[in-house]
RNA sequence: GGGCGAUUAGCUCAGUUGGUCAGAGCGCAUGCCUCACAUGCAUGAGGUCACCUGUUCAAAUCAGGUAUCGCCCACCA
C-alpha cells in the first residue's frame, strides 16, 4: 500500500478508503503532548477530576489486563474532560519488591548464582538496571493505547519523595504502637527466601497421603494413640497431641503423655476445642512451629516451638541427627520408613489436600515460626469500614462491597517485613551498645540513647504493598503539603481488577483515612478478568493468550480499545481472542468511510431556497435527531456509572445502524435532488458523534476532528454534547418507522422471489390510516421509498392483486403483483425442483426413522434430531407447495 | 465449609428498576465489487431465555428450590 503522506500536515491528505491507524497514532498521540493536554492547568476554575494508576509492575510488559484497565480509565478521564473536568490521570510504576527479585535472580540463576553470592550492594545495582530498562518499556506500551496520562508527574514507587512517604508512614504507625516486631508462623517461600503474607500463598489441591501413626503411650510400647497426619516429617517437632475436649475415646487420655516415635521426645496429650473428631482418628500431632493452627494452640498450652524446617526447607539441627539436612520431602520418606521398620504406622490412606504455594514461584510454602514486623490492623479497619458502608466509598459492581467488608471484619496483623534486598529498607536501627531499636525518619550513624557508634539498620525490606498502600498521596507530593494534594486528594475512581482489593483496595483505604484523614477516592471499579478462548487465564508462560501490542499493532488502537469497551460488562470474566477485535477494527473503519461521504455530502454547498416545502424532510431530520438525543442521554448515562459496554453498543448501533444505514443513504438521495438541507443537522450530530465516540476511539476522532476543521482546534477541547431541542412529532415518528419496514419488506419480496436486482416493482398499499396514507404518497417519502426499495411506483389499493406478495405491517398492507417481473414458469420449476429435493431428504429420513437397526443402535440425541429435521422439512414442503398455488 | 457470579440462537455474549426484550457480533445461507466502506451492502434461517415451584393481569427479568460450570474466602491436621 502506498500512501504517500507527510506525517506532519494535519490536513489535505489523502482520504483513503481505508483507516490506517499507524498514521493517525503516533501523530495525534505527539500532538496532544506537545499540546499538554494531559497535564492539567492548576488555576482553571473547573471542578477537578483525578485518577491515580495503578501501578504497572516494572518486571512486566504489557498484558490484556493493563490493556482493558487503560482503556476504561482513559475513557473515564477523557469523558471528564469532555464533561468539563479538570483531569487529571497519575502514571507510574511500582517497584515490585519480591517480583523483581524473582526476575533478577532467574538471571543470576543463568551465571549458576545467588542473590547471595554477589551481595545486597551488587544486587540493588543490578535492580536499578533493571528499574531504568524495564519501567520505559511498560510506559511506552501504556502510551500506545493512547493513555492521557500527565507524564510529567510519572512517579515510581522508589523515588525520593516516595520513599519519604514510606518512611514517614512507618514512623508514624510505630510511633502510635501500631508496628510491632514478634515472632510468628508466617508462610516462608524457600525459592524466594522470604517471608510472605497470606495473600502471596495460592493452594493447590494436590493427590497426596494421610499417613495414621501411632505414638506409644508408654514405655513398653503396648498402647498407642494414633495421629492422621498429612506431613509426616513435621513430627520431628511435635511438642503434643491434642484430642477434642468431648471426645469420649480420648477421656482418660487428656493430662497424660505419649512418646514421640523416632526421636523419643515426651509429648503432653492435651484437650483443645479445634481438633475435630470425625477427621482422622480423632487425635493430632502438635507441631507449633510448622503450623498456623499448631502455633496457635502452642501459644495457648504454653508448649515449646521446636523448629526442625529451615529457611532452606531443610531439617535443622533440632532433629535426630540421621535426618538433619534432608529436604522435607526427603525427610518424609525417611520418617514413613522409618516408622514402617518400628511398625508404628497403622496406615496410609490415599488423601487430597491442599498445598500451599507461592504465587510468585510456585514453591510449596513452610509454615514457619520467625521473628518479623507486623502493622496492627484492627484499629486502622474500623473507619475503612465505615466509609465504605456509609457509602463514601462505592464499589462498581456493587457486589465488591460485600466481598471487601467481609474481608475487613475478619482482618489479621499485617505482616509487613520481606527477607529482600530491593525495596524499601525498614527504617529500625538496632543499637548493640544498649539494644535499643530505634526507628527514625532519617538515616542515623549513632545511638540516640547511649551514643553508641555500633548500630546497624534493620536488614529487611517492607512489603510492596506497604508503599503500594499510600500511592493516592504520596503521588500527589504527601507528606508534604502539596498544590496537587490539596488539588487532587481525594481522587475519583480507583480502577482495578478483582485480585487486588484486599492486596491493595483495602490498605490504600486504611492508610488514606490514617494519614490524611480522608477516603483516597470515592469509586472504585472492578473490571472483568480477561480470560483466553478456552476460558482459562491468559498466562505468557503457558503461552494461553493474546498479546495487546500485537493487537494494536494489526488492528489498531482504537479498533481494541473499542472491542475491549464493548465486551466490558458487569461479568467477573470474559473470554477474548483476536478475532474479537474486528469488531472495533471493523467500526472504526466504517466510521472513517462514513466521514469521507459526509465530507463528499458536504462539498456541495446548500442551495439557497431549498426546495422542500413540505415537512417530510424536517421528519426525516426529526427521526434522526431523536436517535441521537437518546444515544447522548444513554452513553451519558451508561458512562456515569461504567456501564462501558452499554455506551459502546449504543454508540455502534446508532453509528452503523441508524445514521449509516439509513440517515446516509437518505441524504444521498436528497442530494441527487438537490435537497441540502440535511447538511446542517448532519454535520451537527456527526460531529456530536466524534465528540461521543472520542472517548473510546481517541485517535480516529482526533484525526477526523482535522480534517472537517471542526473547532475548536481539538477535539480533547471539545464539549460534551448536549440533546438539540427539536419540535418533537410522536405521529410523525411512527410513520416514518413504517416506512422504514415497509422498505425492508419490499426488499424482503425481492430477494425471496429473486427479482433481479435492476427490475424495478410496483407497490400497492391498503390501509385505513389517513394521516399514514399521506406521509407515504408525499412525494419526497415516494421517492426515498422508490430509491430505497427500487420501486416503480406506489398506488393505493384496497383489494390484494392476483399473484402477488403480500407484506403486513401493523397499520398497512401492502402488496407486490409479480405479473411481468419474475418468470413464472421458472420460478414454478424452481420451487418443484426444491420439494423434490426435499421430498428425496424426507424419503431418506423416513427410511432411517423406520430401520429398527438404526433406532436400537443410534444415540437417542441423534435420533430425536432427525426427527427434528423431518418435522421441519416438511413444514418448509408445505410452505414451497402453498406458493406453489400462488403462482398457479 | 462459607460467599459471589454464570447458565439466553452453532459460537461469544448483551438485555438498569417485571409489560414491543426475545437481541448483537461472529458463523451459516442467498443475492450483490450499487459512484463512503467487500474491514462492505441487502435479505434470510436458527432460541419453550438450564430445570422445578411460586408471586403477578403480566417474568428471561422477582422469590424459593434443583442441577451444571466458574471465581473468591476459610485452620479441617
Amino acid at each position: 500500500m502506498e500512501l504517500m503522506e507527510n506525517l506532519s500536515e494535519k490536513s489535505n491528505q489523502p482520504f483513503a478508503s481505508r483507516y490506517e491507524p499507524k498514521l493517525a497514532e503516533k501523530k495525534w498521540y505527539q500532538y496532544w503532548l506537545e499540546h499538554k493536554f494531559f497535564t492539567p492547568d492548576l488555576s482553571s476554575k473547573k471542578p477537578r477530576y483525578c485518577i491515580v494508576i495503578p501501578p504497572p509492575n516494572i518486571t512486566g510488559v504489557l498484558h490484556m489486563g493493563h490493556a482493558l484497565n487503560s482503556t476504561l480509565q482513559d475513557i473515564i478521564i477523557r469523558f471528564k474532560k469532555l464533561q468539563g473536568y479538570e483531569t487529571l490521570w497519575l502514571p507510574g510504576t511500582d517497584h515490585a519488591s519480591i517480583a523483581t527479585h524473582n526476575q533478577i535472580e532467574k538471571r543470576l540463576a543463568q551465571q549458576g548464582k545467588t542473590r547471595f553470592d554477589i551481595g545486597r550492594e551488587a544486587f540493588l545495582k543490578l535492580a536499578w538496571e533493571w528499574k531504568e530498562k524495564h519501567e520505559q518499556i511498560i510506559l511506552d506500551q501504556l502510551k500506545s493505547i493512547g493513555v492521557a496520562c500527565d507524564w510529567s508527574r510519572t512517579r515510581f514507587t522508589m523515588d525520593a519523595q516516595l520513599s519519604k512517604a514510606v518512611r514517614e508512614a512507618f514512623v508514624r504507625y510505630y510511633e502510635k504502637g501500631l508496628i510491632y516486631k514478634d515472632y510468628y508462623i508466617v508462610n516462608w517461600c524457600p525459592r524466594c527466601h522470604t517471608a510472605i503474607s497470606d495473600l502471596e500463598v495460592k493452594y493447590k489441591e494436590t493427590p497426596s497421603k494421610l499417613w495414621f501413626i501411632k505414638y506409644p503411650l508408654n514405655a513398653d510400647g503396648k498402647s498407642y494413640i494414633v495421629v492422621a497426619t498429612t506431613r509426616p516429617e513435621t513430627m520431628l517437632g511435635d511438642s503434643a497431641v491434642a484430642v477434642n475436649p468431648l471426645d469420649e475415646r480420648y477421656q482418660d487420655l487428656i493430662g497424660k503423655t505419649a512418646i514421640l516415635p523416632l526421636v523419643g521426645r515426651e509429648l503432653p496429650i492435651i484437650a483443645e476445642d479445634v481438633v475435630d473428631m470425625k477427621f482422622g482418628t480423632g487425635a493430632v500431632k502438635v507441631t507449633p512451629a510448622h503450623d498456623p493452627v499448631d502455633f496457635e494452640i502452642g501459644k495457648k498450652h504454653n508448649l515449646a516451638f521446636i523448629k526442625v524446617i529451615d529457611e532452606d526447607a531443610k531439617i535443622t539441627t533440632n532433629a535426630p541427627e540421621k535426618y538433619q539436612g534432608l529436604t522435607t520431602q526427603q525427610a518424609r520418606e525417611a520418617v514413613v520408613k522409618d516408622l514402617q521398620n518400628q511398625g508404628l504406622l497403622e496406615k496410609i490412606e490415599d488423601y487430597t489436600h491442599r498445598v500451599g504455594t507461592c504465587v510468585r514461584c510456585e514453591t510449596t510454602v513452610e509454615p514457619m515460626v520467625s521473628l518479623q514486623w507486623f502493622l496492627k490492623t484492627q484499629g486502622l479497619a474500623k473507619p475503612a469500614i465505615e466509609k465504605v458502608i456509609d457509602k463514601t466509598i462505592k464499589f462498581y459492581p456493587e457486589r465488591w462491597t460485600k466481598v471487601y467488608l467481609d474481608w475487613m471484619a475478619n482482618l489479621k496483623d499485617w505482616c509487613i517485613s520481606r527477607q529482600l534486598w530491593w525495596g524499601h529498607r525498614i527504617p529500625a536501627f538496632y543499637c548493640d551498645g544498649c539494644q535499643e531499636i530505634i526507628v527514625s525518619r532519617e538515616d542515623i550513624n549513632e545511638c540516640v540513647k547511649c551514643h553508641s557508634k555500633n548500630i546497624r539498620q534493620d536488614e529487611d525490606v517492607l512489603d510492596t504493598w506497604f508503599s503500594s498502600a499510600l500511592w493516592p498521596f504520596s503521588t500527589l507530593g504527601w507528606p508534604d503539603e502539596t498544590e496537587d494534594l490539596k488539588q487532587f486528594y481525594p481522587t475519583n475512581l480507583l480502577s482495578t481488577d478483582p485480585d487486588i482489593i484486599f492486596l491493595w483496595v483495602a490498605r490504600m483505604i486504611m492508610s488514606g483515612l490514617e494519614f490524611m484523614n480522608a477516603v483516597p477516592f470515592y469509586q472504585v471499579y472492578i473490571h472483568s478478568t480477561v480470560l483466553a478462548e478456552t476460558g482459562e487465564r491468559m498466562s505468557r508462560s503457558k503461552g494461553i493468550g493474546v498479546d495487546p501490542v500485537v493487537l494494536i499493532e494489526k488492528y489498531g488502537a482504537d479498533g481494541l480499545r473499542f472491542t475491549l469497551a464493548y465486551l466490558e460488562t458487569e461479568s467477573q470474566s470474559y473470554r477474548f481472542w483476536e478475532k474479537k477485535v474486528e469488531l472495533g477494527r471493523n467500526f472504526a473503519n466504517k466510521i472513517w468511510n462514513a466521514a469521507r461521504l459526509i465530507a463528499g455530502l458536504n462539498q456541495q454547498n446548500k442551495i439557497e431556497n431549498s426546495t422542500t416545502a413540505d415537512q417530510s424532510g424536517l421528519i426525516i431530520d426529526n427521526w434522526l435527531l431523536i436517535k441521537y438525543n437518546q444515544t447522548i442521554e444513554v452513553v451519558t448515562n451508561a458512562l456515569d456509572r461504567f456501564a462501558f459496554s452499554v455506551a459502546a453498543q449504543h454508540l455502534y448501533t446508532f453509528f452503523w445502524h441508524e445514521l449509516c444505514d439509513w440517515y446516509l443513504e437518505i441524504c444521498k438521495i436528497r442530494q441527487k435532488n438537490n435537497d441540502l438541507s440535511f447538511q446542517p443537522i448532519l454535520n451537527e450530530v456527526f460531529q456530536g458523534c466524534l465528540v461521543l465516540l472520542h472517548p473510546f476511539m481517541p485517535f480516529l476522532t482526533e484525526e477526523l476532528w482535522h480534517r472537517f476543521n471542526y473547532l475548536p482546534e481539538s477535539i480533547m477541547q471539545a464539549q460534551w454534547p448536549q440533546p438539540i431541542a427539536i419540535n418533537y412529532q410522536p405521529s410523525a415518528i411512527t410513520n416514518f418507522e413504517t416506512m422504514r419496514e415497509l422498505i425492508v419488506g419490499i426488499r424482503n419480496v425481492r430477494a425471496e422471489m429473486r427479482i433481479d436486482i435492476n427490475k424495478k416493482v410496483p407497490c400497492l398499499i391498503n390501509t385505513s390510516n389517513r394521516e399514514l396514507l399521506n406521509f407515504l404518497l408525499n412525494p419526497d417519502i415516494q421517492m426515498l421509498i422508490y430509491e430505497l426499495a427500487k420501486v416503480s411506483e406506489i398506488k393505493t389499493t384496497q383489494t390484494r392483486p392476483a399473484q402477488s406478495s403480500v407484506i403486513v405491517l401493523k397499520d398497512l398492507e401492502a402488496y407486490v403483483p409479480l405479473t411481468g417481473l419474475i418468470d413464472f414458469n421458472k420460478e414454478y420449476q424452481r420451487i418443484v425442483n426444491e420439494i423434490e429435493d426435499i421430498d428425496q431428504e424426507l424419503r431418506r429420513i423416513n427410511h432411517l426413522l423406520t430401520d429398527n437397526n438404526f433406532l436400537s443402535k443410534a444415540k437417542p440425541q441423534v435420533i430425536e434430531r432427525e426427527r427434528e429435521r423431518r418435522e421441519k422439512l416438511q413444514d418448509k414442503l408445505n410452505r414451497l407447495k402453498l406458493a406453489l398455488e400462488t403462482l398457479k
